[in-house]
DNA sequence: CATAAATAGAACCAATACAGTACTGATTAG
DNA sequence: CTAATCAGTACTGTATTGGTTCTATTTATG
């Protein structure tokens, strides 16, 4: 229902990795190796993190990437954003929609920072660290709801 | 950083007006022309959140569309999920993402559900009836946190 | 110092998904 | 009967995504 792109999904992927190294700088192809990923695509995603503060990099032989800060003060929320660009949930919620022609007859455009604010939250809330450990043996699939709400489409392509 | 298409956009922008006109049935045409949506559009979202069983219709003339339940007991999450369909925020985090090819080395797979239960619970906190009433005068902005976390991109476009 | 191992950055391309349109059919009030 | 209105499907141009390629820059090590 909500998408968020596969590089933020491989961001995540990465980042664990990092976690887990703990200081111990990892190469792009290492980490390509590890979790069976393109190589080109790793080393895009970890340039783009490093670029947004989140990684730390060491150029040159031996070089690598290692987490700028402890994973607990790292969330899904800040690796998501340095991934997909500060994009809002919708085009408007936002300083700059001076271009929005609807604005006029637009009433919930006041809703969405609200929205916006409850998403945000959410992976704000989900550290890292949190995600780094497997120890939640994959709990509730959530087929609540008389809609079935949140579920999936397909496995990662080949 | 974050999307929902415009569809499930739109859709809420019309489901506060159903929600405000409470009772009456609205015809497609009406809510177009007040809100200066495409008819088209309009009518194809309509259509999606009737099978969805979120509205009622009534055919033939003076028809039109109307809450099949009230504000108070939609939320956010259902009137997204029936526009966007199934879709999680990742590809895995399924029951049927039996082709993951990565899944043996995939680790954090157990978590996205975690994360989509966070964001699933976030927009189904959020009624239609608190998003009817433009009561919350654009509250705070979100520019919190160090890096630009949730911010716009561009107004609707025309 | 030379070389190889790495990251940095930009440019590029194919495939997919989105936003929007068009058309045909079914239902019902007047 | 007829016009209004919803139902459903199929189509299309454009934007975004996922992914690659190439070149430059930095640095450890022999």
């Amino acid at each position: 229902m909500i998408r968020i792109t596969r590089e933020a999904d491989y961001g995540i992927v990465l980042m664990t990795c990092l976690a887990r190294a703990d200081g111990q700088p990892c190469s792009a192809a290492a980490l390509a190796r590890q979790r069976r990923l393109p190589l080109p695509m790793v080393s895009k995603i970890l340039k783009a993190l490093a670029r947004a503060g989140l990684l730390n990099s060491q150029r040159g032989a031996q070089g690598g990437y290692h987490l700028a800060r402890p994973a607990v003060h790292i969330s899904a929320a800040d690796i998501i954003g340095a991934l997909e660009g500060p994009l809002a949930i919708t085009e408007c919620s936002t300083d700059m929609h001076d271009g929005c022609s609807r604005q006029d007859h637009c009433e919930v455009s006041s809703h969405w920072p609200r929205i916006n604010q409850a998403i945000y939250a959410a992976l704000q809330s989900i550290s890292l660290e949190e995600m780094s450990h497997p120890d939640s043996p994959r709990p509730l699939h959530f087929h609540s709801s008389q809609r079935t709400a949140i579920a999936g489409i397909a496995g990662r392509p080949v």
